[in-house]
DNA sequence: AAATTGCGTAACCGAATGATTACATATATA
DNA sequence: TATATATGTAATCATTCGGTTACGCAATTT
C-alpha cells in the first residue's frame, strides 16, 4: 500500500509496505519462486494456486508495489518479472546475524569435540 | 499461517508462526537488532520502545514461539538470549535468490561498460 | 459486430494483528 | 509482613489481511 503525504509543502511518497512484509505470506513467496525460473502471465500464475485470480493479483501488485516483480503489459496480457536485487536488503539485514550463528555453531562444535575428546580419555 | 490437525478425532487449529511473520514486524525486527548485541531483561526491552510493555511481551512469546530468542527466568526477572541460528531458513530461502540478482547486477555492469567502450570508440 | 479472454478492482467478510487497559502472580525489598 | 517490582495474560478494540464474488473494460477471436 502506497500512502501520500505532506510534508513542508512536498508530497512524499510512503511506502508502507516493505520486503519483509512480502516475503511473509506464503504464497507471495512461492510466486516470487515461480517468477525466479521464468516470467509468466497474470493467469499462468494464478492457475498455479488454489486460490481464486483476483487474490493472485492482489499478491502480485503487493510484490509489485515493493519492487520485487515489475509487470509488463502485452496485448491482453501481463508479464511478471522478478526484479531479484530487491530482495538484497531483506537479505542484508538477516546477513548481519551471519557471524553470530556462525560464531554460536562453531563453538557448539567446539563443545562436541571436546566432549568426544573427554568420552576418549574414559574410555 | 494456520494449520489444521487431526488428534484422536478432534481437529485441532495450530498456529504456527515461522521466522518469516516473526521478522516482517520492525519492532520484531529492532527487538532482534537489540538482542544481538547483549542479553535484556523483558523490561528493558520494553524501556526502549514507544509501546507499552504488554504488547513487547507479547512481541517476545512471538519471537519465542519460532526460536528466535529463549527466554531465562532469574529471580523475577526474565533474560532474552537470542538465538541466531534460528534465522538460518529465511537467510537460505533469501540467499537462493543471490545468483540471479548478481547476474543481473553483472549484466548491467556488463552493459555499461559496453557502453562505455562504444562511446569511448566514438569519441 | 458479437463473443471470449485477460485482468483489475470494488464490495464484502471472517480471521489475524498489534495495541491498550486492567488485573493476577511471583519475587524482592523495606 | 506489607510494599514494590517484574512479568504474564485476559478482555477489548481498531485496523489489516487474505480470501471471495460480482463487475467493468480493453484486447483478441469468431
Amino acid at each position: 500500500m502506497i500512502t501520500y503525504i505532506f510534508v513542508t509543502n512536498r508530497l512524499l511518497k510512503i511506502m508502507r509496505r516493505d520486503v519483509f512484509q512480502a516475503i511473509a505470506d506464503p504464497v507471495r513467496r512461492e510466486i516470487i519462486e515461480l517468477l525466479a525460473d521464468e516470467t509468466l502471465t497474470v493467469n499462468t500464475v494464478a492457475q498455479k494456486f488454489d486460490v481464486s485470480r483476483p487474490a493472485i493479483s492482489k499478491h502480485l501488485k503487493i510484490l509489485k508495489e515493493c519492487g520485487i516483480i515489475t509487470i509488463n503489459k502485452q496485448g491482453r496480457e501481463r508479464f511478471c518479472h522478478i526484479q531479484p536485487k530487491n530482495l538484497i536488503p531483506a537479505f542484508l539485514w538477516i546477513e548481519q546475524y551471519r557471524n553470530l550463528w556462525e560464531d554460536r555453531l562453531d563453538s557448539f562444535e567446539n563443545y562436541l569435540t571436546k566432549l568426544q575428546t573427554k568420552n576418549k580419555k574414559n574410555e
